[in-house]
DNA sequence: TGACATTAGTAAATCGGTTAATTACGATGA
DNA sequence: TCATCGTAATTAACCGATTTACTAATGTCA
């Protein structure tokens, strides 16, 4: 190029130097003026607008960098999920930011694919960079950090922090109770993959919802997701598959509960596909009302988590912990049944 | 509690200061040697190994804060999307931190929810925490922020930034032949809304496509997505809106070509609903390609963004501002039609 | 014996900001 | 007249890390 805007000259960067050059004073006089210290009082309102002025020109912010290293302070917190596109991670994403937007803080994401390595790489590096505080989603370890943890899904210890979690319990025992209700006795279900620790929580809220509606389980009818390492195949897609090792058994079960709302979806998916009509021929359920569930056809009955005030609950609580006062709880949401398409009277088992 | 364990002391924060005072050495030859500078080269093996020794057993981690004040790099990157709760926008995350992961770099993220003031307010909140530049997507306006800048999702300037662009016009194209191949000939339109400069581009390209097509629109057809700001209805629910503003025009068109996804699935489940059978009588295009495409009965013909391919691009691409080797170019990606089951032979339109 | 190089480090400045302690001057009060 | 107070600032120290410049002490070579 060969004229050079003004635009170009590379703008010194506006610092307190910078500006108490420009004012011939010194960095001290207008840290205490723009902070308002209590020193400022012995500063001349002359000189006080002086430096109001100069700063408002040149749009003077201080660097949260040096801010951070003198207050020791950085107001960041870690997030680290299974999957950064997953519906349920958005859900819970809106729900922290929504809870931070009136506060100071700001967060990182990350998500960890199950990987234990992955976890412990991402919470040093995020530990590094001095985030005060980690939220931890279905977290499959707990990292080697010092640092205060919020958890949302099962855990196994409850040292490491406050932990946020649906009641599985409350939540299968209505869903089933909803079928039962309905006149189904045959269940057949899709437990959850081994690295979550809901899944041995929901699969025993099942048994034990069985065993109270007076109905058995049938082990053959209980199929199990995958562990979802980064290569496994999509949450769908393992509904399709458990949906499949199901349909030899077609007409000794009328009722499905899935580990989830994904696994449900791509059951369900698969099923209408080969034939099955649904909900007249098999009614199932889902597990956490992702947005998706309102979508499919028929819209998926389900039980919802919800995940935005879940995000919310666990960014206030994360607050709580950085600022010392929280105990390392369990907090308890309690789910609520979604009545939607995929249930209905149960038919007299047939064919 | 009476007896406070060892753990409870407040554990000193390993800094260069602690390890110095505990090896009677200055700060300097630590971090010459842990940094293995070319001065290191004078420290007897002895020392180093004590010193390499020390940091390992504290499991010393130097702090990006300090670093970060001294470089004036922070390899922070911020990303601001309209609604961090949208599948669209996870898709991009999950490109994003694909990018990044073998990088240095972290990422915040916020929304902007269409609002101005909200964009500009994150984008301030970014530069103070000194971001190095912003992944701005569908952002309605360009914040006024000495950063480098990277957009995902059609502009008006072209000044501020490389854009990423999906090429509207080769994607409209390829979905209007596809229905006018199947025999459609009478199409109605989903424009989208205002805020969005893609909405502008993609009704160009419609309004173009009809013309090599040789067919005309009718412009009682059309119907258009309201503003979205934070208030407004869900984009699913804009969907059922609009297409409950065609309902009274059934039988005088056998094609809809929707602006998104999310406006296509409302109002596919508004007009199935109302009895219309898709797509026997009505054929549905999308546009995005978005999870839940898959998942609708029917699902849904669309034309794919590949989002995280868009959104490691857009990484790689900031990455490249940073690193001052990026030109203010427009990248245009191509789009994919994705044949699914909402599409199919036009039959004689009668009713 | 003096010049120079090597060894083994340290002091001081810097990044951007905050805060405690200090200075220098003029006015007031006893 | 001397101590004290208020004004209007400044210097110095700190946060955690890096980097440039420097100091001793020893060893080598001419």
């Amino acid at each position: 190029m060969k004229t050079a805007k003004l635009a170009d000259v590379p703008a010194p960067r506006v610092t307190l130097k910078f500006l108490a050059q420009r004012l011939g004073l010194s960095r001290t006089t207008i840290s205490v003026v723009l902070n308002d210290a209590p020193q400022a009082r012995s500063i001349p309102l002359q000189t006080r607008e002086r430096i109001l002025c100069e700063a408002k020109q040149f749009n003077y912010k201080p660097s949260f960098l040096g801010r951070s290293l003198n207050y020791g302070r950085t107001y960041l917190i870690g997030v680290i999920s299974p999957d950064l596109s997953e519906g349920y991670t958005s859900g819970l994403l809106g729900g922290i930011e929504h809870a931070l937007l009136e506060t100071d803080y700001q967060f990182f994401v990350a998500s960890h694919h199950w990987s234990e390595q992955r976890l412990m790489r991402t919470a040093q590096m995020f530990a590094e960079r001095s985030v005060e505080g980690l939220i931890l989603v279905n977290s499959p370890f707990v990292p080697d950090v010092r640092l205060p943890m919020v958890h949302i899904g099962h855990r196994d210890d409850d040292l490491s922090g406050p932990t946020l979690v649906v009641d599985n319990h409350a939540g299968i025992l209505a869903a089933m109770t909803h079928l039962h209700q309905l006149g189904h006795r045959r269940f057949a279900f899709i437990r959850g993959h081994q690295d979550s620790a809901d899944s041995e929580d929901r699969w025993n809220a099942a048994q034990s919802a069985a065993q109270k509606l007076g109905v058995c389980i049938d082990a053959s009818l209980v199929v199990q997701l995958e562990r979802l390492d980064m290569l496994a195949l999509s949450p769908i897609e393992e509904g399709v598959r458990c949906a499949e090792q199901l349909m030899p058994r077609r007409g000794s079960f009328t009722a499905l509960v899935a580990f989830n709302d994904m696994s449900a979806i791509g059951a369900i998916n698969r099923l209408t596909g080969a034939g099955w009509s649904i909900p007249e021929e098999l009614s199932v359920v889902g597990f956490d009302d992702i947005r998706d569930s309102r979508i499919t056809r028929p819209a998926l009955t389900t039980v919802r988590q919800p995940l935005g005030k879940m995000g919310e609950t666990a960014a206030a609580e994360m607050i709580r912990c950085i600022t010392g006062t929280a105990k390392s709880r369990t907090i308890v949401l309690v789910p609520e049944l979604v009545l939607r398409d995929s249930t209905a009277v149960a038919m007299a088992a047939s064919r």
